[in-house]
DNA sequence: CGCCTATTGTTAGTATACAAACGGATTTTG
DNA sequence: CAAAATCCGTTTGTATACTAACAATAGGCG
């Protein structure tokens, strides 16, 4: 018997619900930080951590690809957060530096970004979101 | 003892490991099915159930707001996989409905779709599967 | 030294995704 | 019935995110 038509259900798949879940997680972003994005703060975070950077290798360390860590990086120059200059030793290399004025907004919104991981995960029981962070884990 | 430092690690913020998982997701989607975006091919899925909806009514269903599924819509008309008339009991009304091409593209693809969602999914057993599921519904 | 290869950053094009503002049509409500 | 509220689709602006192609630099190796 072939040509029998296989179900499929839209709503448990799983690239449909992290689209809806990454939905609902840039929404609460966005109400707790208007300053910076997800992404412009991820960048911000591993600045602080690292130093200064060159840009792919920030792009890299934050998931972001060539291009789309230059366009992060752009915004963040624009805004202030950050400032670049060229690597004496590498001619190619452009370091990446948060500001005093990016320091700040980072150290001043830490706070605000572990509560929206907290909300994010508010419908979940603390078990549950250990779960969920380490199955997620599995799938990077 | 104020001004302590807290301790922020991006790798296990939820929404950066959402937004990685998502990634590896869409990378897989392109390789299987090359012809239409997860978004498109939601929407074809959605209609394929739904049969004529209004514009704005499929992107309820599919998680898109209206300005998103407008650009969606135009785009898979232009490739010729759905079809729009006025609603002539609503005159604000735009019905989108699958043109043959698009149910065949659908029907074509139902199967490499749920390889997409069963490959996503690889590093994860079954009850993992099922708990992960579970998990980002409750936080839709 | 010169060639080859890899890396770095840039640019252009395509595709979500949302906010905000708008005009028009419909429905609700007083 | 008329005013208000709601809904529908559109447009503009901003921000990821990827692919592909490209120029410039750096490093390895004979």
């Amino acid at each position: 018997m072939t040509g029998t038509k296989v179900a499929y259900d839209l709503d448990t798949q799983v690239g449909f619900l992290l689209r809806q879940v990454t939905q609902r997680h840039l929404g609460i972003f966005a109400a707790r930080v208007p300053d910076v994005t997800p992404t412009q703060f991820a960048a911000l975070a591993k600045l602080s951590v690292l130093g200064p950077t060159s840009q792919n290798a920030l792009g890299r360390a934050t998931a972001m690809d060539a291009a789309t860590i230059k366009g992060v990086v752009d915004r963040l120059k624009i805004r202030g957060y950050v400032e670049t200059r060229r690597d004496p030793d590498d001619q190619r290399r452009i370091f990446v530096a948060p500001t005093p004025a990016g320091q700040s907004l980072f150290d001043a919104n830490v706070d605000a970004a572990l509560q929206i991981s907290d909300e994010t995960l508010a419908p979940l029981s603390g078990r549950e979101r250990e779960t969920l962070l380490g199955l997620l884990n599995k799938l990077t």
